[in-house]
DNA sequence: TCAACTAGTTTACTTTTAGTAACCACACTT
DNA sequence: AAGTGTGGTTACTAAAAGTAAACTAGTTGA
């Protein structure tokens, strides 16, 4: 009654799931890339502009900087974030994000704004 | 140049960031609600109405019964999902948004859209 | 020279999460 | 009686994620 997901039972009357999320479904896969602790602050940073990583790790105060360089690596390879030796002698090195990353920012203020609505 | 993060230097030149996202920002705290292995998939299977909690298992092929108990338990925390005992005798359970967990829907659509429009 | 900066890496742990597999009690069917 | 279903729980292990603090190696400023 009201069921919506569709459930197949075989002749020995086992039950069986027709269409099962298997493994990742979009949502799950998505997560995966933005979800994580700290990968969403980050690339919220990073929005207005080249953000230096210690200035970065600075403003997620919390995160070590072990953290901070994991999830940009992360990032690096999912292709959000682009990294820039901007000059060696006093190096320096800047994050930015890509095309692709500033796909992500629609997503990640409606999850702002949903938490800030409902004060999450 | 180009630096829209304010970081204050104090007299004895040691930086500080004026305005760390301490702890948890907004989006961070959303993560930790809506984030989470599962959590956005069984939220988004139960979108169409009630689900019983095995058909759910089974649509969420690869979780463990144990993964979906745990995570029910933390969105009812939430006020995400209702557990409601439809009937003793052959014991029947059904999971539900509540009108608070409907609220994230629109957000976990555009996951999807996110996830779907750039093959993640 | 000393201290603080740059951007990390490494170590040495601790904590958290995920996951398996078995089990419970009760009902229904074969 | 055996096997399926219902909705979970328990016990345990393996893997991932996280931490602080030290360290590299060079630069800059007092």
């Amino acid at each position: 009654m009201g069921r919506l997901l569709e459930i197949d039972i075989d002749k020995q009357g086992r039950k069986h799931a027709v269409k099962p999320c298997l493994e990742p479904c979009p949502i799950e896969r998505g997560m995966r890339v933005l979800g994580g602790k700290w990968k969403g602050s980050i690339l919220w940073h990073l929005k207005d502009g080249p953000v230096r990583f210690n200035d970065l790790a600075r403003q997620l105060g919390g995160a070590s900087k072990k953290m901070v360089t994991q999830r940009l690596r992360e990032m690096e390879a999912a292709g959000l974030v682009n990294r820039e030796v901007v000059s060696d002698r006093p190096i320096a090195v800047t994050y930015q994000l890509t095309d692709f990353g500033t796909t992500a920012l629609g997503f990640l203020e409606e999850l702002k704004n949903w938490a800030e609505t409902n004060n999450i």
